[in-house]
RNA sequence: CGAGGUGUAGCGCAGCUGGUAGCGCGCUUGCUUUGGGAGCAAGAUGUCGGGGGUUCGAGUCCCUUCACCUCGACCA
């Protein structure tokens, strides 16, 4: 593209209402622009480079022979409640009427249109397996958008769909799309790890995800080295360690406690360890109470909390609430005399004497045991922590991570929803096991700039960068420079480099940030040395330019971005 | 949804106890300059987020509403 004739503009100064750093350096190289929370224009650079990512992920898709489809956006809303997924996505769907009021929702994620995509397909077990993918636009209804493209209410997604007769096909379909994965990552030059977690929303028997590592991502990491295990502390299992106390068990009793309703306050009180605590959560999981103990210095794990109970949404009761089923105001529940389901954390189980709310205001229990609450029921209830044993034997360490991508291994749960059934050889009719992949491109991008930066430039990998040869006139007056970097602009272009001609009638200092800061992976300058042949040649990585004969200069691209030499017509197809 | 904060020129911000709206960058024109965000000079640009109220008079005080941001909650 030549700038005197494009939509380019950057800004110097940080944005007031972007609060990462990918966010205020795609908006000041100006690739992108916040519409309205959450939701971004995607301007021509940013959209050239997105579509760089697209190119990679469709490039692997292909190879492992999955095909490319586009679903609708807009669906009536009763294909989400013939899921049972209406209920589940709850407050995150986007809902709207026509104009005869039916009622439609924004597609949050399309396992349904594809599993009857494929009901509309599959007949036999000779139609299976077969894998579909899209790229289209999902609408979450965010609580809270933040960091630029990394959580946002309107996003591209790549979502893949596999359907095979059972579950060893499933497993081969899931492995296929785990390593086309792998190599996409590769690709981005993304530093992530592969976790465990939570199968939320979309239910199903595993999930995984591809975690960029970042200090703002939103997701902890438990990493255990030694064993080259990882997951998501939502499902991060913990071992029991340790033996039960030997302390004899005395009875309890009540003390006063006044004004101490935090473990914090509580433990300076008595001046005691907060291990010596036991407190108790009251949570509201679907429109049920429960009570939930753990130690004092540890935190309730919710997911493990919902997977026990059953249940979908949860979320700390109440004080209304906890007032009516402890008796007293938050701060001094306990387990004692608690007449909602109690769930005790199965650490609890090796302590003796410790320290509870009395529900009573401003009173403990001290001394109490698990005899004295024997309506319990004892689970995996709290959050790991760094430096506890994973169930591999190592001790973990925590990372922070931004979700760029994830694989179900759904099961036949949607099939048997959405009625996606084959005859096999026996002639038996039998529910088609699924598997969903997700990628979001635009939050690789801007994963990418977070791990690739520095403070006045986005340095991209060399296949993302969406210039790849900036070609940067000092002087557009000097009619010898432009003459030149019009030749070198047609003929890198012609040989199928991105290229852009910076033309504008700006001091050189100016172009040189800009280029910069918008990455331009290699620049090649027009200025002093050009009376003797010679252009300036410098990549954004390294600190010394060069100066190249004029007619070296196609050979040198070519050495850093591969031969082309031709257009690459299927880039933007 | 809870707590806090911010809305003033394209962007970043100042504007005190109410008295006719300002700075920097950017923009326009001219001259000079021309390899790391140039200099000088002259200019243009505002429903002070919206609505209502108090007042002789509101960017400023009060009420209300909207948007955005931060922390928390929640979430794939």
């Amino acid at each position: 593209m030549r700038l005197s004739k494009g939509y380019f503009f950057t800004l110097r100064e940080d944005q007031h209402d972007e609060e990462s750093a990918s966010g205020n350096l795609m908006v000041r190289a100006g690739m992108i622009k916040k519409s309205s929370a959450g939701i971004y224009m995607m301007l021509p650079l940013g959209l050239l480079a997105k579509r760089k990512v697209e190119r990679i992920i469709r490039e692997e898709m292909n190879a492992i022979d999955s095909h490319e489809l586009v679903m609708p956006a807009l669906i009536p809303e009763e294909v989400y409640i013939e899921s049972g997924r209406r209920e589940t996505f709850g407050n995150s769907m986007f809902c709207l009427q026509d104009r005869f009021q039916r009622p439609f929702v924004l597609g949050p994620t399309h396992e349904e249109l594809f599993a009857s995509a494929a009901r509309m397909h599959i007949r036999s077990y000779k139609d299976l397996p077969l894998s579909l993918y899209q790229f289209q636009s999902k609408y979450r209804d965010e609580p809270r958008p933040r960091f630029g493209l990394i959580r946002v209410r309107e996003f591209t997604m790549k979502d893949a769909y596999t359907f095979d007769r059972d579950l060893a096909g499933l497993d081969v379909a899931y492995g296929k799309m785990f390593q086309a994965y792998k190599n996409i990552f590769d690709r981005l030059h993304l530093d992530y790890v592969i976790v465990t977690a939570d199968t939320g929303v979309m239910g199903g028997l595993l999930s995984e995800e591809f975690q960029a590592l970042s200090p703002i991502g939103e997701d902890i990491l438990v990493i255990d080295d030694e064993n080259k295990y990882a997951t998501n502390i939502e499902v991060t299992p913990c071992v029991l360690e340790g033996t039960e106390s030997t302390e004899e068990k005395r009875p309890y009793s009540k003390v006063p406690t006044p004004g101490a309703k935090t473990i914090e306050q509580v433990t300076a009180l008595f001046d005691l360890p907060a291990t010596m605590f036991v407190k108790t959560m009251i949570y509201d999981v679907d429109g049920e109470l429960y009570a939930v103990c753990v130690r004092g210095d540890r935190d309730v794990n919710e997911t493990k909390l919902r997977k026990l109970v059953g249940g979908f949404e949860s979320a700390l009761a109440t004080a209304a609430d906890i007032e009516r089923v402890t008796g007293a105001p938050v701060g001094f529940a306990g387990p004692v005399g608690l007449e909602i389901p109690l769930l005790v954390d199965q650490e609890i189980s090796l302590m003796r004497n410790f320290i509870t709310g009395a529900n009573e205001d401003d009173q403990h229990l001290i001394d109490v045991n698990l005899d004295d609450f024997p309506e319990h029921q004892i689970a995996d209830l709290r959050m790991i922590a760094p430096g506890d044993r994973s169930i591999k034997g190592g001790k973990v360490r925590f990372a922070r991570g931004i979700e760029v991508g994830n694989t179900f291994k759904l099961g036949t749960k949607y099939a048997e929803a959405m009625d996606v059934y084959y005859t096999d050889q026996d002639n038996v009719r039998r529910p088609v096991f699924m598997g969903s992949y997700g990628i979001g491109p635009a939050r690789c991008l801007a994963a990418i700039v977070e791990q690739n930066h520095t403070e006045n430039a986005i340095l991209w990998p060399k296949e993302i960068a969406p210039v790849e040869v900036a070609i940067v006139v000092v002087n557009i007056n000097n009619a010898e420079q432009m003459q030149v970097a019009d030749e070198l602009y047609e003929l890198l272009t012609r040989q199928g480099y991105d290229v852009m001609l910076d033309d504008r009638d700006e001091r050189a200092g100016v172009k040189f940030n800009d280029m910069d800061l918008i990455g331009a992976y290699a620049r090649i300058t027009l200025g002093r040395d050009l009376k003797d042949g010679k252009v300036g040649f410098k990549l954004l990585k390294e600190e010394q330019e060069i100066a190249v004969p004029v007619a070296e200069v196609a050979a040198r691209v070519a050495e850093i971005f591969g031969e082309r030499g031709h257009y690459r017509r299927d880039l933007y197809s």
